[in-house]
RNA sequence: CGGAGUGUAGCGCAGUCUGGUAGCGCACCUGGUUUGGGACCAGGGGGUCGAAGGUUCGAGUCCUUUCACUCCGACCA
């Protein structure tokens, strides 16, 4: 895409309401735009950086054999009342009525709609395993937003749930999700530990969460110095690894995913049951499984970033090359542009042509504060059949030969 | 919800104590000169100061009420 053709709002100055360094970097180059307390618009770039995320996810998941679904967001306050949680989530559910007076609420998650999903169109076990997920908004009206996309109060949110003949297939499924998650994770370049957690709200028996190490974090952990043995604060007390017996070390962490074994606690409640081979009624025996989507965004950068702005991961990047034309005016700098731009998208390579006005100085800061990995300066020593590549993370600068170049960025990205 | 603080142009701020009818930087628009590290010169547009009420000849400034937002704490993907 062409710069001068997308909104991208970067600006100069740190906004006075944002204090974490993904917060202010997401604000200042443009990704989203703060409109509410908790509430954000994603602009052109914050939203391919959010489908790229996405994508990921998807990608593993479906991998993984779970199938996508989506749910309303507006769910009948019913299916909340009948499982109980409407008065063990309180006020953090945004309720509202229709124009009879009916109530509603605004999900914040969908075990209720999930089992209702399944309870109205799986009979028998010949149906299971099953494992459904959806990637939609949640809202929760938090006492306190902040951070940004850290703790919005509405969020992108991948939930999958899954259902099963008896604990042991759940647990099955469980353990894969803990390896779809560990490869969703990977690819997105995250530095992450696995630790064992409560429960909390949901509910159910064992659970785990996904942490990206961060001193940013909100949450405390324990990790241990040898092996990947990992807990919650509040789960683990002891100073030796239960594992392996080497010393654990606090860290700080972003939760950025959660997976649970829940058991029949909703199905029973919700009355959701299937016959089994020998025609007898059974509860669903569910897991359940979420990414807070655009949480990662803000945890890519609290991992990934310099005092000059964001460094966008590979496959979260949302451009992987920007080509800089340093002086619009010099024909043969847009010429020589124009035509890498042309030959990088031919190869299906998501490029960004910065053909704005402004000068280099401006161009580059501007590549910097946004972090896309790799730049490609078409500039002073065109004449000299050089170019020259930036990448990002280093702010390393290699000429290159104008004839090798093509080559050179495809090895780069 | 408890504690602290802030609301003045799109953004960042000054002006409020000591009332006299709104200013700076960035951004934006026009013209010109520039073009490898956020250019320069000239000209220009944009706000009635969160909202409501009050005091006063006169309120951004004083008083009352109210709303919003931010930060610290308990809660969460």
């Amino acid at each position: 895409m062409r710069f001068s053709q997308i909104l991208i709002p970067t600006t100069k100055e740190t906004p006075n309401d944002a204090s974490l360094v993904s917060h202010i970097y997401l604000i200042r180059a443009g990704f989203i735009q703060g409109y509410s307390s908790g509430l954000y618009n994603f602009l052109p770039l914050g939203k391919i950086v959010l489908d790229k995320v996405r994508a990921v996810v998807k990608d593993e998941l479906d991998k993984a054999g779970a199938m996508e679904v989506s749910l309303g967001f507006v769910t009948p306050s019913s299916f909340w009342k009948e499982s109980g949680r409407i008065e063990k989530y309180g006020k953090e559910l945004l309720r509202f009525e229709d124009r009879h007076g009916a109530e509603f609420l605004l999900s914040p998650t969908n075990e209720e709609s999930m089992v209702n999903l399944v309870k109205g169109s799986v009979k028998s076990y010949k149906n299971l395993p099953l494992n459904l997920y959806q990637i939609n908004l949640k809202f929760r009206d938090e006492i306190r937003p902040r951070f940004g996309l850290m703790r919005g109060r509405e969020f992108l949110m991948k939930d999958a749930y899954s259902f099963h003949i008896d604990n042991e297939d759940m647990l099955r499924e469980f353990n894969l999700m803990e390896d779809t998650y560990s490869r969703i994770f990977t690819r997105l370049g995250l530095d992450f530990r696995i630790v064992e957690a409560d429960s909390g709200a949901i509910g159910g028996s064992g659970s785990k969460e996904f942490m990206i190490l961060a001193d940013s974090g909100e949450d405390t952990i324990k990790v241990c110095e040898s092996c990947s043995y990992g807990a919650n604060i509040e789960v683990e007390t002891g100073e030796v690894c239960p594992k392996c017996n080497s010393k654990l070390n606090e860290t700080k962490g972003i939760e950025a995913g959660h997976i649970f074994q829940l058991g029949t606690q909703y199905s029973d409640a919700l009355d959701a049951n299937f016959l089994d081979n020998n025609g007898k009624a059974q509860p669903f025996v569910m897991g359940t499984y979420g990414i807070g989507v655009s949480r990662l965004l803000a945890g890519i950068i609290e991992q990934n970033h310099d005092d000059k702005g964001c460094i966008w991961t590979k496959e979260s990047t949302p451009f992987s090359v920007e080509i800089i034309i340093s002086n619009i005016k010099k024909k043969e700098e847009v010429v020589e542009a124009t035509k890498l731009y042309d030959e990088l998208k031919s190869k299906g390579i998501d490029v960004l042509l910065d053909d704005r006005r402004d000068r280099f100085g401006a161009k580059i800061k501007d590549f910097e504060l946004i972090g896309i990995p790799t730049a490609v300066v078409i500039g002073k020593k065109l004449g000299d059949k050089l170019v020259e590549i930036v990448d990002r993370r280093t702010l390393e600068k290699t000429e290159i030969e104008l004839d090798n170049l093509l080559d050179e960025v495809l090895k780069r990205v």
